[in-house]
DNA sequence: CGGAGAGCTGACTAACCACTCAGTCAACGC
DNA sequence: GCGTTGACTGAGTGGTTAGTCAGCTCTCCG
């Protein structure tokens, strides 16, 4: 076992690289079961590894997802980041958000993780923190691109963080129904429902984000 | 046991009330501890019945909570009907649904069942089907009362059904949001961004909820 | 080379929990 | 009254699963 897979480094390295590997495996695993359904024995399935090896890396099956659920929020928040700080005009930045914010196609589920997640966080704080933390980023990612393009004469909004929770608030709900009900909803209207709400906010017409 | 409580009616009667009172025992128990954390035996404790008679009226706790969350589900939808359908101005009968689809109180965590559900629903169908009857029960109810308003001359929206979509949306990101996060976000302020986006949709200006 | 310790295994255990079943009791029809 | 049947009990039972542990192997370093 373990011969012509990949490359491991020093064994200082080989610890750190094996908790990401095994947070990898847990986000596919929990993202195809659920959270509910699945068992810490088919995390160590889906890496190769026994039983035992997670239990050595991580106390408990709720730190594992916990430090899941954290990695995978830190990566969505980076990239939200970088993408509203990318190049092009507001509504091109804005536009890119929006579209980040959505499923990439019906096959894309994951979603569905921070569904489990929410559902968690009632119960659990630090479940919960983790969840505040990437809504508040989002949020303020959002606020920051609008209040960008009002200071440069693109949008008038002069509530840019309510407009900003309003259109946060709306995306959430909206792709909640598009992942759970296949025959709802199309992505296309999805995304037109996105457009449409963030120009009755920012004062423009839908049609800048489609020119 | 059973003397001094509450009347039983004839024994064809008797199984009705008692499928009730266990529906109604499910969902206090599953609001206080979670779809996850809920046990038959804790349906049957706060019921003061044993184990076996759960399965004895529900051949398995999937019926029952499937169930629970049909009777819950129809229960409000009738109560949204109800006051949509009620007297007053197309404004009136719009802040009514509005303020309906909102937690009455911080400490009003009614929501969290259908937190719950979803999460459940992305995995099986007929928890779905019932979260897909109630959702799109609410958007043609909003979109009814939109389309009233038009029609009166109230209102001026080209797409009631598309407002209606974007305002459910919005008003379920939020509530989650406000649920999940109890210093994020005051009713007061859910409230006045669940009127914000509706004036927007239909051409007012949100300060005729508060008239 | 040799000892130490990190990484890892897999069989084990203790707890948990949905569901079963044999039997009790009381209401109802006859 | 008396047998039948529906409502109900509570002690099981079997299957599942998070977490443990004794011991193995391999790498690193003196």
């Amino acid at each position: 076992m373990r011969s012509g897979g990949e490359e491991r480094g020093s064994r200082a390295d080989q610890a750190d690289q094996r908790r990401a590997e095994l947070l990898e495996a847990a986000r596919r695993v929990v993202l195809e079961r659920g959270l509910a359904g699945t068992r810490v024995a088919d995390i160590a399935r889906a890496t190769n590894v026994s039983g035992g090896l997670i239990h050595y890396h991580f106390a408990t099956k709720d730190d594992l997802i916990t430090a899941m659920l954290r990695s995978t929020g830190e990566t969505e928040v980076r990239r939200l980041r970088e993408l509203a700080a990318g190049p092009g005009t507001a509504v091109e930045r804005l536009d890119r958000v929006l579209r980040f914010s959505i499923p990439e196609s019906r096959s894309d589920q994951s979603w569905t993780l921070w569904l489990d997640a929410s559902a968690v966080g009632v119960r659990e704080a630090h479940v919960r923190t983790i969840l505040l933390e990437l809504e508040g980023a989002w949020i303020a990612t959002l606020a920051e691109v609008i209040a960008g393009g009002v200071a440069g004469g693109e949008f008038a909004c002069d509530d840019p963080r309510g407009a900003a929770e309003r259109i946060d608030g709306m995306l959430d709900g909206l792709v909640v129904r598009y992942t759970l009900h296949a025959g709802g909803m199309s992505r296309a209207r999805l995304l037109h429902h996105a457009r449409v709400a963030a120009a009755r906010e920012i004062g423009l017409d839908p049609a800048v984000f489609t020119a």
